[in-house]
DNA sequence: ATATTTACATACCAATCAGTATTTTTTATT
DNA sequence: AATAAAAAATACTGATTGGTATGTAAATAT
């Protein structure tokens, strides 16, 4: 890995625990093992080095449950499944970089980077719309194929999608997301819309 | 109000609005209208006040709405009624602080305490339990007077509250929460569920 | 072989920070 | 009015901060 994605992956694990202001340059240099002018060389400021990690992180990695999106032919039962799925792989690649209190650190980031970032709350409110237009697809296809009733695809795109939401915050300051009571949240939706 | 008083009532915003180290004593003179010496002369240091400001505003202002815990007699659909009335209520009270992107706000703020306030994490844990407590304890009263129809009360206590905090949190970057949309959400599920 | 660029290290600076020590003003009590 | 206590102002300190200026060894280009 170069010393610049070292950099990032560092800063974003130190921006993770600690507030954008706790965080010091010497912080980051110790986390790296290189000094003031191997960070600046790299990066004009704190500022861009943040950046570049919500870019990376947050921004770029969002949503990789949502790949499948032009599977219009899926099931919400087999969505289900699928978007479960993949919070679980996400949670497992944030265990893998030593991550500890995914939901907890993530959305305090996040937040962060409404601050900071710019635009940022534009971006992810375009975010929050394009998948809220999935499940809303896939709502209105499961209706059409007679899966489930016929109910308002758009207000239960956004009951499923912020239960999930809520549940990570509910949890993110004790034992953090359990994507099982999820997926078992999600079922019990599901059979009391479902034909 | 006393000076004590001002002085946790203006910190409350400018934690609201900023990172904990971001906020400087500085900072807080000016908004006060006082100096250091009457800052330091209430208060130990600045964890004293921040922890004052998240135990006056967070801690003690929880569930406002929760207040009528012991009519057990209440129906369901009542308490969904009054539970969005609840959190309309909050919603004003820190309007007329002049508490702007309050949910984006108060979220960050929450997330700062989790990493100051001593143990308050736990305190929070327990809060939640209380809450889906006096939510199950309404589901099963509803499923008792045949209201509804007969569900898991635990798994319900969790969708009903984890909707009104991922609504709270996906909006808070946009337009903030609409506590009719919520309502609407509610009556939405309560429908499907009532005999 | 020489010149130039890349990739850092080192030493430093002005600004800002939380907190303190001291002094002054205000208020309450006798 | 005199005294004491409370409330607040002022001036300061040592530590830390982000950022800069300069230096240098190695790699690359000419």
């Amino acid at each position: 890995m170069s010393t610049k994605d070292q950099i990032v992956l560092e800063a974003f694990k130190l921006f993770l625990r600690n507030n954008y202001e706790k965080v010091s340059i010497s912080d980051l240099e110790h986390a790296v093992g290189k000094t003031r002018g191997a960070i600046f060389y790299f990066f004009e400021n704190k500022e861009e080095i943040f950046n570049q990690v919500i870019d990376t992180f947050i921004i770029k990695t969002q949503n990789p449950y949502l790949k499948f999106k032009y599977a219009d032919d899926i099931s919400l039962e087999q969505f289900i499944y699928r978007y479960v799925n993949g919070i679980n792989d996400t949670m497992s690649k944030m265990l893998s970089l030593s991550v500890i209190n995914i939901y907890k650190n993530y959305f305090s980031l996040y937040l962060q980077a409404a601050r900071i970032y710019p635009n940022f709350s534009e971006i992810m409110t375009q975010n929050s719309i394009q998948e809220l237009g999935i499940w809303k697809k896939v709502i209105s296809n499961a209706i059409q194929t007679k899966e489930i009733k016929k109910i308002e695809p758009e207000r239960y795109a956004v009951l499923f999608r912020s239960c999930f939401l809520g549940l990570a915050f509910d949890r993110c300051l004790s034992h953090g997301l359990n994507t099982e009571e999820l997926l078992r949240l999600y079922l019990d939706i599901y059979s009391q819309i479902k034909f």
